[in-house]
RNA sequence: CGGGGUGUGGCGCAGCCUGGUAGCGCGCCUGUUUUGGGUACAGGAGGUCGUGGGUUCGAGUCCCGCCGCCCCGACCA
């Protein structure tokens, strides 16, 4: 994208209604623009990284075996109704009426959407199990929406389903999304640390929520230091594979017996015992549960069983907050300067800054920078100072940035800063594109 | 939902106490200038002062209602 014909409107002051780091950032380097209390606009930049986290999400999630469809985000008030959460939901629930006067939401979670597909279409247990998953827009009628996407209103999730024959079968399709969760969350290049989990409104007796540390995040927690040794990705010795049950069983043990808590559910007496402690700021960025046939029995949804006779399938429900994960990521990953992306999921490889537009020698190397990234490049070819252009490229926060100025491009070199780290190096065009990996 | 705050060109703010035709910085447009960390100068465009009512000869300013937004708390992916 070049920078001259882009819709990302950035801003040199913030606006007085963002107070924390992510969301003034957010409104700064033009990633979004609120519309009312709790719900955003995606602008170019702020749609690329979500869906660079979309992308991350699903691949990690098809890999532990899940199936993506795409329900709807107008659900019928009946199917709730069945549930009995209709009126147990409250008002966070938006409750909308067609033209017929019928009933209907704007869905906050997806279980019994999911139930009723599942009953309508699987008949046996042969079929099982199952783990169906989607990403769609949720809305949840918060009192009080706040820090930007972190908490508003209407925000995009990952849920998954599981459907399984027995109490065991559900036990494995938990930790294989468990697994599929920290190896997403690494990928993302943040730190996150499972916790034990009460149920909340979804019920069940099985619940862990996902804490990514963040310095600014809402509650202090208190963990193992272990969690940071391991690998969710290694695929060798010491790996973990959803598909060996005693990898699971291996890794569903290191995640529960190193002790995690948030400050609610700090215990004292536990927390002597760890050898290494670590202690900080964390931000819920997925849970996870597991609650049986809470709603294969309200709903009743049955597959036959090997004898013939019905049973009610267990289930287990799997969120992850995608586009919180905008905001978290940038609480945990900033600096005076601007935001600092991870690799995986930046809106551009690396910013182009042509810092004389108009001179041959600039404009060409530059040119040949943004054709070799085929699109993975946010040219500045804008007619501004370079100290603008330096300043919105930290803002923006690109992994690289390829300096290309007069001085420079006379001796056929470019400069080459990683943001993260401040260095910088001056290189030729060619060395420039092979470490930021684009050649 | 309890408590607090705030609303004035795109953004940040002053003006309100003590009513008299709306101002500053940034940004934007034009020109000159500058050219490796938000350059300087000159000219210019842009505002129903959140909204409805009231008081007054006259309301951004005083009074009442409503709405939006933000913060703390209770609640949450």
């Amino acid at each position: 994208m070049r920078l001259s014909r882009g819709f990302i409107p950035t801003l040199k002051e913030t606006p007085n209604e963002a107070q924390i780091a992510s969301h003034r950032l957010m409104l700064r380097a033009g990633l979004v623009r609120q519309t009312s209390a709790g719900i955003y606009a995606w602008l170019p930049l702020g749609l690329r990284v979500l869906r660079n986290i979309e992308r991350l999400v699903r691949e990690e999630q098809d890999r532990a075996g899940a199936q993506e469809i795409l329900m709807p985000t107008i659900q019928p008030a009946d199917l709730w109704r069945e549930s009995g959460r209709y009126d147990d939901y409250g008002a966070e629930m938006l409750r909308i009426k067609d033209r017929h006067d019928r009933d209907m939401l704007y869905g906050p979670t997806n279980e019994e959407m999911v139930t009723d597909l599942f009953r309508q279409a699987v008949k046996s247990y042969k079929e099982l199990p199952q783990i169906l998953y989607h990403i769609q827009w949720k809305f949840r009628d918060e009192v009080r929406p706040r820090f930007g996407v972190m908490r508003g209103r209407e925000f995009l999730m990952k849920d998954a389903y599981s459907f399984d024959l027995d109490h065991a079968g559900a036990v494995s399709s938990y930790r294989k999304m468990m697994l599929a969760y920290m190896r997403t969350f690494q990928r993302m290049g943040l730190k996150a640390i499972p916790m034990e989990a009460d149920t909340g409104p979804i019920g069940g007796d099985l619940s862990h929520e996902f804490i990514i540390l963040a310095p600014t995040g809402e509650s202090q927690v208190y963990y193992d230091a272990a969690f940071e040794e391991i690998d969710y990705l290694s695929a060798g010795a010491g790996g973990f594979s959803h598909e060996r049950p005693e990898d699971l069983e291996r890794f569903f043990k290191e995640m529960t017996t190193h002790y995690a808590a948030t400050d609610e559910k700090h215990d004292l007496g536990r927390w002597e015992q760890v050898a290494a402690k670590r202690e900080g700021r964390g931000i819920e960025v997925g849970h996870i549960f597991y609650f049986g046939t809470k709603y294969t029995k309200s709903m009743n949804a049955t597959v036959a069983g090997p004898d013939g006779k019905p049973l009610h399938p267990e289930m287990g429900s799997y969120g992850i907050g995608v586009s919180r994960l905008v905001g978290a990521v940038i609480e945990a990953s900033h600096d005076d300067n601007g935001i600092i992306w991870p690799d995986s999921i930046a809106p551009f490889k690396a910013a182009i800054l042509n810092l004389k537009v108009g001179d041959a020698a600039c404009d060409a190397m530059c040119e040949q920078l943004y054709a070799a990234f085929d699109g993975n490049a946010l040219y500045d070819d804008r007619t501004d100072r370079a100290g603008a252009k330096f300043a919105d490229a930290d803002l923006m926060g690109h992994p690289w940035q390829i300096v290309v100025g007069p001085r420079g491009a006379a001796a056929g070199k470019v400069e080459l800063k990683r943001r993260a780290t401040g260095e910088r190096v001056e290189v030729s065009v060619e060395e420039a594109l092979k470490l930021c990996g684009a050649a």
